[in-house]
DNA sequence: TATGAATGAGCATTCATTCAT
DNA sequence: GATGAATGAATGCTCATTCAT
């Protein structure tokens, strides 16, 4: 009952929250996390109460992004789990994260700056974890992949096609030249070594 | 006439100078390009006022301190420019650019955000794209490295490990598995396909 | 006609508007004039602008409530006329005053703010100046009161002392140290000059 | 040595540090501690980082306005210490104390407000505790005080006071009827029943 | 009419840079 | 030259008030 009350009132908040989202995704991707929440307002077209109505803080909002794009990078993998070939999948999540990462100043700059910050999780980085962790077992199986790399090498590796897909104008897709270059670093017959512990 | 009298004040100076550079180096390394011009002082033991003579800018210290390291990471590659294993000496070169971003929050930052800025140059930096030029041109003539890279990925695979250097607590040495990878990827062997331009 | 449709609303907005008042009373009281009118609409399980229907401002609001406090206190005296001993009558007054502003921040805080404000004044604040004149006279005929206090200065006093109960932690009763000074201080027998003017 | 040099610029800042609590004197005794530091600036003709240069917070600044004040009314009255009559020399204590205070709407709410804030005391205020204590045992044996007012009553019925200084236009003096009631109260023979503990 | 989301002026505070001493 | 105090634009955040639903 009052659900169906409800909905009108919560339809125009949500669409805001929508817009203020969108404003915000592409004020933080395009001028990094220390953009101003009156730019993201503006952009929003909306008042910065709203915005603050929304996400009590600039990092609220901005940890709202990052768990966002986690989240869907992770929904995206998730789908690729069935593949029969299991680097092939992994390869393609791979890709998929950084074209998501590609261009997004403010994402790269959070996880590269998840050195200082307590280290937050948030479900889609734990399920992320779970899938592609799933998909380097299965990989490693198939002989594809080398042995010693770890899921937790991952992150770190993106994290550099990140802060690499800022470089270089125009194009801006010379982080196309990086990850493929790391992927080729990552097959099973690269391994020229052991990696350091 | 003036120069005589120039002289010792130059000294002082100079001495100053250093200092600050010094102060800057450690100060940016530690908290990134965010900490204060006033923390460099006090670090310095100088007032800012100081500070300001020799670099007009907090945008000037960082040029210089960036255009330093180049400098350095140059002078050591110029060294090994007389190695028969031309990609042994590109690896050494990597190993020891990389050894000096990490842990460097600045310079590490300032590579990433190179996309903003005009592609200034300095010296170093032109040094460094012959002399990495000329052992990477040997090490394809080695046949040890993959034809289809180029120089100026290099920067972008660096810059890659510079921001992983930051992640992962303790140790800090993730980033010595980052670059193994790549340096496994850019191996002619390596080459599963061309790298996409 | 529209008396008749208006009776069953006017029902309603009247329990709201007391819902208001109350809720305003009790976070008034306790947080002081600070207070945010959000509090006030959460404690009274209504939205801010059910508040602000009933109240245009925060400061009608506020005046509202403390017209109300005058009322009351008014109210009060005005069943004490008839005692015989007016001193005792005039003394409970101000206990009874006195009982009501301690705890009260936001009251005391207006009491003591009026200064600033135009000397507004509403019917309980004109009612208690008559009654309490009204016993004042009386008690300085029965040669209990001092005869140079005025009806003007017992507000101040009560100011005071409504300040007073907001000090000193737990017990909270500080104030009738406060009052009873005050009250042997306007003792007939306590003049010891006069007041000045 | 280094204090022979150090003095110009010393000296500079101190006087700007003058300026600026006279300015916030006058601006928070005005407007009270709702004032704004950009008010502050302005009137010392500074700008606002000067304040904060001063003092790192807008509660740094009260306070130590406070304090101040403290010890103002505490240096006064130690000069009262050597007084044959301590009644007497009680008496002008008070009366300096509300002289300062009148008017001075910051201080009187900061001293009304004290019960909030943890119950910080400054030098003055515990000298202040010490001397007053002094005297009022002194008038006490000399029969002239009652004997059951205590130290901590003087805080209450001053703050009493400075609320009611700000009361009633123009004049502004009406705290003086305030205290002299007080004071009146206060004397051996003004009690009429021991105080409420 | 009630609701609570939206608004935006207002305010404390920071920090690169300037400039009097 | 060196010093560090002064400057003030910039920025995150609050809260009284309005208004679409």
């Amino acid at each position: 009952m009052s659900g169906l009350i409800d909905r009108p009132l919560r339809a125009d908040a949500r669409r805001n929250r929508e817009r203020v989202l969108n404003a915000a995704r592409e004020v933080f991707a395009e001028q990094g996390r220390d953009a101003q929440m009156d730019d993201v307002a503006q952009r929003a077209d909306v008042g910065v109460g709203t915005v603050y109505r929304h996400f009590p803080t600039k990092d609220a909002l901005l940890t709202a992004l990052s768990d966002e794009m986690f989240a869907v990078v992770a929904a995206h993998v998730r789908t690729l789990l069935d593949r029969d070939d299991a680097w092939e999948a992994f390869t393609e999540a791979l890709w998929f994260g950084g074209e998501k990462t590609a261009g997004d100043r403010a994402f790269s700059e959070i996880m590269a700056a998840s050195s200082d910050l307590p280290p937050r999780t948030c479900p889609g980085q734990e399920d992320l974890i779970v899938t592609v962790g799933d998909l380097m077992a299965r990989a490693k199986a198939e002989g594809r992949m080398r042995p010693d790399v770890a899921v937790d090498d991952i992150p770190l590796l993106m994290c550099g096609v990140g802060s690499a897909s800022g470089m270089v104008h125009p194009s801006h897709q010379a982080w196309r030249r990086h990850l493929a270059i790391i992927l080729d670093g990552l097959r099973a017959e690269a391994a020229s070594a052991p990696l350091p512990d």
